[in-house]
DNA sequence: TCACTGTATTAACACATATAATACAGTTGA
DNA sequence: TCAACTGTATTATATGTGTTAATACAGTGA
């Protein structure tokens, strides 16, 4: 489920804290369902029940997940998750490209950006047709 | 010259690091001035010098200054130093914005957000004026 | 030469991370 | 009811990083 890499300086919980979050984020595990519980998932990580449950604490402190206490943790309502996540990626957008503009950077030049992005993200459509140049 | 903020949680090396930097970046100091010594900067700042050499260090070796043995530590060429920084800028720009396209956000979506940015960050024309709406 | 500079090394301490060993209370099913 | 789960809390210990401290050495320039 979650893989750790012990040459990475982040501490354990915090890489704990992150994977658990992109499965809840990207859908992979679904509203509701149940969580390894804390002694289980550190069993099957060979780390401390307590770094485990600090990871847990930290997500269901920001509302990625919630605990019943005697029942174990589950995954927020997918909706509410996914929002939360995605307005945090929005005000990380902001303070990037606030801070771009502070430099003198044109707006233009990061559209341009994010439209090459946006090519090489779904090349779905046909490249040669350019038909959606313009959004 | 900085000040430093004891009650913040990041290293007292990094806070050094990033107001110095912005310092580099935003032209405060000018392309080949010299820094303040390295024992000048702790005494000022009332904390050792080995702290403020790691920053020294670190700045150099990502090319923001650059330091002659004897004589002392000295900004980098302007627009060099603008460069690398804008680049770290872009690919956090990429790199958030490629998140919220995995998570089905439309491009359209970012591209909004980034022109209300701008036209709060730059209020010189008349708002009245919808002239730099296709920007 | 003398007073600066950057740089390096070693020791000591504080603090966050992580482990370890327990303990307690709520939940569930036999 | 009881046993085996669950989350939660506490205390102690070990370890690593950040930070200070005290030196030392070599290059620079007046």
């Amino acid at each position: 489920m979650i893989q750790l890499n012990h040459r990475d300086s982040r501490p354990i919980y915090e890489q704990v804290k992150d994977a658990l979050g992109k499965l809840v984020v990207s859908g992979a595990v679904r509203q509701d369902e149940k969580l390894p519980s804390v002694r289980e998932m550190a069993t099957t990580l060979a780390i401390n029940p307590n770094t485990i449950q600090r990871a847990y604490r930290e997500l269901e402190s920001e509302g990625y997940i919630y605990t019943i206490p005697g029942k174990g943790s589950y995954v927020s309502p997918q909706s509410y998750v996914s929002n939360i996540y995605k307005e945090s990626l929005y005000r990380q957008l902001d303070k990037t490209a606030e801070e771009l503009l502070s430099l003198g950077e044109p707006l233009s030049s990061m559209v341009d950006r994010l439209k090459k992005l946006s090519g090489k993200e779904m090349p779905h459509r046909d490249p040669s047709k350019k038909s959606d140049e313009n959004l």
